[in-house]
RNA sequence: CGCGGGGUGGAGCAGCCUGGUAGCUCGUCGGGCUCAUAACCCGAAGGUCGUGUGGUUCAAAUCCCGCCCCCGCAACCA
C-alpha cells in the first residue's frame, strides 16, 4: 500500500477513580477502529491512549481504601488497561500521568508559562470543605454541601496560579474561523464559540494547594498543578517533549501536531479552547481537530450506579463477545447525537447482522465450496449479468466505505458494508448454486458464482478488518486465504483459485433474546439492590453545639411559588417567617410543581448571605433531602411561623 | 428574546445545502427457496414528512416566516 503520511491519533486520557463504563470504552473502541484504518490504507498511525492518575478524587478514594495514591492508580489504571486489551485496542503507547517523563515536562511546562508570564499568581475563591480539605465550584456544591462527604462548605481563598486565558482568546477565534474542520461535529463548534469565546475567557486556575496527589510545582512546593495542564499535555509529553529539551526528540518531530484527538462531547470546552492556547503559549502547533464524539446513553437514561444500570464493556464481551461489543458500538452510534442502548437492540443487532447476515453467507459459502469444490476455491468459468451487479455493489462498498471512515462515519461507513453482505445473499438466490451442482453442463457456471461469493467475502472481511479484526481473521481463515492486505482488494478477483477452504464454523451463534433478557434482568436488580444499600458516612467531623447553633434555621410557610422562567431546576419561592417575608430560590423545578408548595409549611435557613441566582436573589435556603430525588422537609400544618429549630 | 441541533410509516435513521417519484435497517403480515445459523430471497400493509390548511414557486419534506414540542451547550440546584 503506497505511503500516506503520518497519522497521530488520540483518545482522551481516562480518569484513574474507578472502573470505566461503557461510555467510556465506546471511545476507545472508537478510536482503535479508526487507527486500525489508518494503518490498512497505509498511514504510520501512533494511537495514543492513557490514564489520567492525579488530583482530590483519587486522592480521597485511596485515603478510603487504606492504600497511597500511586498504588491506588497503580490498580485501577492496570484495570483500565485490561479492559481497553479485551476490546482489542491496539494503541501505540498507553502514558500515565504518573510516568515519571510526563511529570518532569509537566513541571517544565508550567515554569516555562510562568516565566513567560502566561501563568501569574492570584486567589482562587471557592467553597471549602474542612473534613475533605479540598475546594469546589459553586457548580459542584449543593445546597452548601461538599459532594463529597456532605458535611457544610463554606467561601474561602486559596492562593493559587492562574493561566492568562484572555492574552490568547482573539488569536484562538483567528484559527478556529480559518480552520472549519477543527472542531467536529459542527454543531459542536458553534457552542463552544458562541458560550464560551464570544462571552469572553474566564482566566483558568491551574494549580491547588489543597491537596497534594499532583505534580508539584517546582518553584512553589506548596502548589501541585490541577488538571488540565497536567492532563492535557498527555498528548506531548507521550511523544517525548519537554521544554527543557534543547532539540526535541524524533517521535514528537515526526507525530507532532496530532492529526486528531478523540475526547467525549463533555471535556470539549477543554480541547477546544484552554488545550490550544497552551500550545499558543509554548509555541507548538494545534492539532489538527477534536472530535467531540456524542455519549451512549442506556435506553433513555443516563447510565449512572444509582439507576443500577451502568453498563460495562466487559462484562457485555461475555454474552456478545468482544466483536459483538465492538460491531454494536460502532454500528450504533450515530456521528453526531447521544446513542442509546438496550439489550434488545445489542441482541437484535447481533443477530440480524452478525448472525444472520454476515456469519450465515460466510458459513453457506464455505458449506457450498466443500459440497461441490471439495473444499477448492473454484476457478471462475461461465459469466452472467448478475455477477456485474454483485461486482459493483462490492466495489460500491469499497469505495463507500473508505471515504466514510475518512470523514469519522464510522456507522454509515459499516453500513456500506453490510449493504454489500446483503446483496452477496440475494446473489445466492438469484444464482441457486444448488440447481447449477445438479448438472455438469452447469458446473463453470457454478464455479463462477462460488468463486465470487467466496471473494466478496473475502473483500468484506478486508474491509471489516478495522472494526471485528478477530472475525475478519476467522473469515480468513476459514476462506483458506492469506490475501488479507487492503491492495488485496484493488481489483475484484485476487483470491487464488485451487486452494483449500477451511472448516466452516459458526462466526456468530444466533441468541436467545428471552433467556439473555432474563439472565440480565436478574443481574440487574441484584446490582440496584446492592446500591441501594445506605453507606455508613465516613470522615464526617464532629461539631459543637455552638457551631450548630450559628445555622439560624425558621419555620416558615410558602404563600406564593412560581418557576422563574429563565431557570430549568429554580422555584421562586415567597415564604413567611412569621415576622417578615422573603424571596427564597430553590433548585426543586424538577419535583415540585410550584402550586403544590404553596400553603405548605417549610424550615428555612434565615441567616445564609444572599446570593444571585439567574438574575434573582435569593435570601436563604429551605431544608430538603436526597441527591437525585431531592424532597423538601415539610412541617406539621400546625407549626407556628417564625420559631427557632433545633 | 442566551447559543446550537432536531421533529419523516410501530422503533431507529437517510433525504433538505443543489426544490419536481418519500428511501434504508428493524418490526408486522403473506409468499418463495432449501446451500446455510428457524437462516436467506420476494411481495404487502403502514407516513397529508410537528404545526399554521402561512409565504415564495408551475411545483416544497426540501427555500422563507410565525407557533408548539424535544435534545445538546451555557446559566443554574443557597
Amino acid at each position: 500500500m503506497n505511503d500516506k503520511g503520518r497519522f497521530y491519533i488520540t483518545t482522551a486520557i481516562a480518569y484513574a477513580s474507578r472502573k470505566p463504563h461503557f461510555g467510556n470504552t465506546y471511545e476507545v473502541i472508537m478510536t482503535d477502529a479508526l487507527a486500525r484504518f489508518k494503518r490498512q490504507v497505509g498511514y504510520d498511525v501512533f494511537f495514543l491512549t492513557g490514564t489520567d492518575e492525579h488530583g482530590q478524587k483519587i486522592e480521597n478514594y485511596a485515603k478510603e481504601a487504606g492504600i497511597s495514591p500511586q498504588a491506588y492508580v497503580d490498580n485501577v489504571s492496570a484495570e483500565i488497561r485490561k479492559i481497553w486489551d479485551l476490546m482489542g485496542a491496539s494503541y501505540d503507547k498507553f502514558i500515565r500521568t504518573t510516568d515519571d517523563y510526563h511529570v518532569r515536562s509537566v513541571q517544565n511546562i508550567f515554569k516555562k508559562l510562568y516565566d513567560k508570564g502566561d501563568i501569574y499568581k492570584g486567589h482562587y475563591e471557592g467553597w471549602y470543605c474542612t473534613p475533605c480539605e479540598s475546594f469546589f465550584t459553586e457548580t459542584q456544591v449543593t445546597d452548601c454541601k461538599c459532594p463529597d462527604c456532605g458535611a457544610t462548605v463554606t467561601k474561602a481563598q486559596e492562593e493559587a496560579y492562574f493561566f492568562k486565558m484572555s492574552n490568547y482568546a482573539d488569536k484562538l477565534i483567528q484559527y478556529i474561523e480559518e480552520h472549519p474542520e477543527f472542531i467536529e461535529p459542527e454543531s459542536r463548534k458553534k457552542e463552544m464559540v458562541n458560550n464560551f469565546l464570544k462571552a469572553g475567557l474566564q482566566d483558568l486556575c491551574v494549580s491547588r494547594s489543597s491537596f497534594t496527589w499532583g505534580v508539584p510545582i517546582t518553584f512553589d512546593e506548596k502548589h501541585v498543578t490541577y488538571v488540565w495542564i497536567d492532563a492535557l499535555s498527555n498528548y506531548i509529553t507521550a511523544l517525548g517533549y519537554d521544554p527543557a529539551n534543547g532539540e526535541q526528540p524524533d517521535l514528537y518531530k515526526k507525530f507532532w501536531p496530532a492529526d486528531v484527538h478523540i475526547i467525549g462531547k463533555d471535556i470539549l470546552r477543554f480541547h477546544t479552547i484552554y488545550w490550544p492556547i497552551i500550545l499558543m503559549a509554548l509555541g507548538e502547533p494545534l492539532p489538527k481537530k477534536v472530535f467531540g464524539h456524542p455519549w451512549f446513553n442506556f435506553g433513555a437514561d443516563k447510565m449512572s450506579k444509582s439507576k443500577g444500570n451502568v453498563i460495562y464493556a466487559d462484562e457485555l464481551a461475555e454474552i456478545f463477545g468482544v466483536d459483538g461489543v465492538r460491531y454494536y458500538a460502532l454500528a450504533e452510534m450515530p456521528y453526531a447525537s447521544d446513542g442509546s442502548i438496550t439489550y434488545e437492540n445489542i441482541i437484535n443487532r447481533y443477530n440480524t447482522d452478525l448472525a444472520n447476515n454476515l456469519g450465515n453467507l460466510v458459513n453457506r459459502t464455505i458449506a457450498m465450496t466443500k459440497k461441490y469444490f471439495d473444499g477448492v476455491v473454484p476457478s471462475p468459468a461461465d459469466t452472467d449479468a448478475v455477477d456485474a451487479e454483485l461486482v459493483a455493489e462490492v466495489e460500491k462498498a469499497k469505495k463507500l466505505s473508505y471515504e466514510l471512515m475518512e470523514n469519522y462515519h464510522i456507522a454509515d461507513a459499516l453500513d456500506a458494508i453490510f449493504a454489500m453482505l446483503r446483496r452477496a445473499n440475494k446473489y445466492i438466490d438469484e444464482t441457486t448454486p444448488w440447481t447449477l451442482a445438479k448438472s455438469e453442463e452447469t458446473k463453470g457456471r457454478l464455479a463462477t458464482v462460488i468463486y465470487n461469493l467466496l471473494e466478496t467475502i473475502r473483500t468484506a472481511a478486508v474491509l471489516l478488518t478495522p472494526f471485528v479484526p478477530t472475525t475478519a481473521e476467522n473469515i480468513f481463515n476459514q476462506i483458506g486465504t492469506d490475501k488479507r492486505d487492503y491492495d488485496s482488494v484493488e481489483t475484484f478477483g485476487a483470491l487464488e483459485a485451487g486452494k483449500n477452504v477451511g472448516e466452516p464454523a459458526v462466526l456468530f451463534a444466533r441468541l436467545d433474546e428471552e433467556k439473555i433478557l432474563a439472565d440480565v434482568e436478574a443481574k440487574r436488580a441484584a446490582a440496584a439492590a446492592a446500591e441501594k444499600k445506605i453507606e455508613k458516612p465516613e470522615g464526617v467531623a464532629q461539631i459543637g453545639i455552638d457551631t450548630f447553633m450559628g445555622v439560624e434555621l425558621r419555620t416558615a410557610q410558602v404563600v406564593a411559588c412560581e418557576k422563574l422562567p429563565k431557570a430549568k431546576k429554580l422555584l421562586k419561592l415567597r415564604l413567611d417567617l412569621g415576622y417578615e417575608t422573603r424571596q427564597v430560590l430553590s433548585g426543586i423545578a424538577k419535583f415540585y410543581a410550584p402550586e403544590e408548595l404553596v400553603g405548605k409549611k417549610v424550615i428555612v435557613v434565615a441567616n445564609l448571605a444572599p446570593a444571585k441566582l439567574c438574575g434573582e436573589d435569593s435570601f436563604g435556603m429551605i431544608l430538603a433531602s436526597g441527591e437525585e430525588e431531592v424532597r423538601v422537609v415539610f412541617l406539621d400544618p400546625e407549626t407556628p411561623l417564625g420559631e427557632r429549630v433545633r
